[in-house]
DNA sequence: TAGTGGTCTAGACCACTGG
DNA sequence: CAGTGGTCTAGACCACTAA
């Protein structure tokens, strides 16, 4: 017989959840052991399947445990994940300022990784497309950043649409090309601005300054752009917010659908 | 009869979510409007509740629907909400070296808030505990940080913590008092590293330095704690990597109170 | 082939919301 | 109060995995 705790308001599932992740913080269910089958939950709970299901289903969600179908539920870890999250709400919000400034394009060439200011991936013969551009906010006369950006001559074609100037280059690679940046990799760090970069942002030489480095890796674990600005000291403050969270991962898209024409 | 594209292999609520998804984006179930009732689309569809629940399950995950009891589905999105996400693994990889490095306490000292070098939140008159250490790197005699670190007066306990010097602060007091971090804010900026600051640190007063102000949010709203420190330009990096990732933010933990509703 | 989780149905009662 | 989504049951078939 089921010894169910008695008057309980909250929902059943949820009982069976917490005695399973009690359980199996307590070790009664080590890591990379199985979980009792779904029918041996159910007796032995007294609930049906659906309500061992939906129980399961929030350890899932927790990361607690992975289910196989064909081979059962493994516990996964002993302890809830807890983590940082940082979340942005539009992929623009990486470079935080897009929305509010201008930039202007200063010239476009073409360079060999070896020749560049940054480090670029693969062979050194590699040949680049390089834009250099200053960021402008509103009517300021001052640029709050000098920015160059690396994309791979395939993707070149970019630099000759219309909107070239008002939407971040990445974005234009996304939408001309049919490709989705799913990793995007930052590194920042203060330097002493270099004299030719000074003036432009019109700095004293050797002032300090944000650099930030960014790389975008497409859906084929290619590196399409690489970004690279620095910004005077005073003009520019890079911020981020971290929640704690304590699911696992998004789930994310659901499926191949079919119909991906495009 | 329910006219079911012949020949699926894919599950059913999979296909009506998908039928769903296209019809919101579509329009013709704007954003604010309600969805039809789960009754309407098991006739509407020709299955079962559960699989109309699953369905509206995954465009609850995708954030475009949100669901409330009593009232019905409700449309939020039209599109799929896509965002970039930065996990972090463990609370300790916010500051990316506490693991590698080792900190030395300068002293501990008490001021108020208006006399401290960073801003504090809150009364100016509000008294804080201050702390000022180095951090270095194994064995290497240059310190690759200065830190100072505020906490409200009611947690100053932790400076007599015998494991002062091996953990983070923050992770000091969750412990001690029982509280969490639920937000970090953290604003990275560049600076000349002015002369009391570079003698500790060892480099030439003016030289560039990245410097990180980071405050710790705990449950009530509450700063609990403000940490502040510079690093030498050439002797630190912040790095970080951000996923693509489409469903809406992690549920997280189980008991949430009947509140927020909009 | 036996046993697992994955999907699906039909029906039921409940908790909550709004008029 | 009527109608909504939230929970739960009992039973069924399927897809997959491993022996």
């Amino acid at each position: 017989m089921p010894l169910r705790v008695f008057e309980e308001k909250r929902p059943l599932y949820q009982t069976v959840a917490e005695q399973l992740t009690s359980a199996i913080e307590g070790g009664r269910y080590p890591v990379g052991s199985m979980l009792p089958t779904e029918a041996a939950l159910c007796t032995q709970f007294g609930v049906s399947r659906q309500t061992v299901r939906e129980a399961t289903r929030l350890l899932l969600q927790l990361g607690l445990v992975s289910r196989h179908q064909g081979v059962g539920t493994r516990v996964e870890r002993s302890t809830v994940a807890e983590h940082y999250v940082q979340r942005l709400a539009s992929p623009n919000d990486i470079t935080q300022y897009v929305n509010e400034t201008r930039r202007k394009m200063l010239h476009v060439t073409d360079v060999r990784a070896r020749q560049a200011k940054i480090p670029l991936p693969g062979d050194p013969e590699q040949r680049w497309r390089v834009m250099e551009a200053l960021r402008f906010v509103a009517d300021e006369k001052h640029p709050i950043a000098w920015t160059q950006i690396y994309v791979l001559p395939k993707y070149a074609a970019v630099t000759d649409e219309k909107d070239r100037d008002s939407v971040p280059i990445y974005s234009l690679v996304e939408r001309c090309f049919g490709i989705k940046a799913l990793v995007v990799r930052q590194e920042i760090s203060a330097t002493a601005i270099p004299a030719n970069i000074a003036t432009q942002l019109r700095v004293i030489p050797g002032s300090p300054g944000l650099s930030i480095l960014r790389r975008y890796l497409s859906t084929q674990d290619e590196i399409f752009e690489v970004a690279f600005s620095v910004h005077p000291a005073d003009r520019y403050k890079y911020t981020m917010q971290l929640d704690l969270a304590y699911s696992t991962g998004p789930v994310g898209l659901s499926s191949e659908a079919p119909g991906a024409q495009r």
